[in-house]
DNA sequence: TCTGGGGTCCTAGGACCC
DNA sequence: TCTGGGGTCCTAGGACCC
């Protein structure tokens, strides 16, 4: 992209991702109706096109649906993150060979900068193509002078076959936009959808024809943000480096309502180890912990219960012991005995890079951080390479009665040499 | 019986200062 | 008893994303 030529944006997008990564490695799955379940198999998060065509929503729960996945047969896998994390390192890995100028932007989209190229969309064929066939993965591209108008090319381009997964938008936009709901607009979600609505702005191109003042005012900076962006200027740049992480959060539903504190305990103990190992995986430390606990938000009232608290570390720190003792100190501040608990969970926030921690005048009695640093070294070279909680702390529990329901997963093919046997069978 | 998990950014309002 | 205005910083909550 030479500097001069004008900004032109790619969306780079997996189809049916976590349906099309199963399917790469059970080809009986062809042309047939697969869905995703997130965590403890509760809803559907991604379908196959044949499963989007028998009317399964996305989001649905499963219950919902029992009946159609039944008497259709679909196939209903429970998520694989190693297996899906692992493909989307392949799909970015031949992306970034066609240029350096280049935005993961999730798990299954990456935008990539493209001004400068006489034929964009024969570019972008290119590299759909060879995802295609280096990868296994069909994906679809759109192209727009700003990102928010190469996401709305990139739901045609999936939408119609006619495109054949690649599609540039056009000088003039406003036909298109004109088809377009606000609420499938990238940044408007169900709320604002229903507040341009009250305004009497229900399509793409009436936002878009807004006074920007005026949505400012009326819904901030974003909604702002977003008419200049359909207007075809820019307000959102490629972001080519990752940004230092924020927070670090773990949090699960149990497999089955939890009411003893032991057991609790024993969950959050855990999520705080997962928390703790990714916080020194990427060299950092915490100064501040939540913890967070809450009952099913469709019980009945009288059993509606959510609470968290926080606790704030005299100086930072990466040590998992000091962070289960914080997190059972929480803990006794929102535990309320007798109700059927559904989900907990732990936040560690205001991280700071560990290598320059500021230490207190005062640390707390007890504390010898080189020797802690070296025991947690010690743990996190033992899970590395015996696998997942070979080593973990007592207070963890033994029995594990509340860890997630995963009954449908599929093996980690790529990931785990024992599960690579099972597809030789 | 059964409804995900992990992030980001923005805004409003309170505390505090001069 | 009366009692300002403006700035900054922090936090909680809301909205969005995939």
């Amino acid at each position: 992209m030479s500097k001069k030529s004008a900004p032109l944006f790619a969306l780079v997008d997996v189809n049916n991702f976590y349906a099309s990564c199963e399917r790469l490695f059970e080809p009986r799955l062809e042309g047939v109706a697969v869905v995703v379940l997130s965590n403890n198999d509760g809803c559907v998060i991604a379908r196959s096109q044949e499963a989007k065509d028998l009317g399964i929503p996305m989001g649905i729960a499963v219950h919902k649906v029992k009946d159609v996945l039944r008497r259709e047969r679909v196939r209903v896998y429970s998520s694989n993150y190693a297996l899906y994390g692992d493909l989307s390192g392949r799909v970015v890995s031949v992306l970034k060979r066609f240029t350096p100028y280049l935005e993961v932007y999730s798990i299954d989209e990456s935008f990539l900068g493209i001004g400068g190229f006489a034929d964009p969309a024969a570019y972008c064929h290119d590299i759909k193509d060879t995802v295609l066939r280096w990868t296994g993965l069909p994906v679809s591209v759109g192209i727009g002078v700003t990102k928010t108008l190469a996401k709305v090319a990139n739901r045609i381009a999936k939408k119609d076959p006619r495109h054949k997964g690649v599609f540039i938008m056009p000088d003039n936009p406003d036909p298109v936009l004109g088809n377009l709901n606000t609420g499938d607009i990238w940044g408007i979600g169900r709320r604002l959808a229903a507040r341009l609505d009250r305004l009497g702005i229900t399509t793409a191109l009436e936002l878009k024809n807004a006074d920007p003042k005026f949505i400012r005012a009326r819904l901030g900076v974003v909604v702002e943000r977003t008419v200049l962006e359909l207007r075809g200027t820019p307000c959102l740049a490629l972001e080519m480096t990752v940004p230092a992480q924020k927070g670090i959060m773990v949090s699960r539903g149990f497999a089955r309502r939890v009411t003893e504190y032991r057991d609790i305990e024993a969950a959050v103990a855990s999520y705080v180890s997962r928390a703790a190992e990714k916080l020194r995986r990427q060299g950092l430390s915490t100064n501040k912990l939540t913890i967070s606990l809450r009952t099913s938000p469709f019980a009945p009232a009288s059993e509606r219960y959510a609470n968290a608290a926080g606790f704030v570390f005299s100086e930072a720190t990466s040590d998992t012991t000091d962070m289960i003792k914080a997190a059972r100190h929480c803990l006794k501040k929102i535990y309320k005995p007798g109700l059927p608990y559904q989900k907990a969970g732990v936040f560690l926030d205001a991280l700071e890079d560990a290598r320059h921690t500021q230490r207190s005048l005062f640390p707390p009695a007890g504390t010898n951080p080189d020797k802690s640093r070296a025991l947690m070294k010690a743990v996190d070279r033992i899970n590395a390479d015996w696998g997942h909680d070979t080593v973990r702390f007592a207070v963890t529990g033994i029995q594990r009665s509340w860890a997630m329901k995963q009954n449908q997963k599929s093996p980690c093919y790529t990931t785990r040499w024992q599960d690579l046997k099972q597809v030789g069978g």
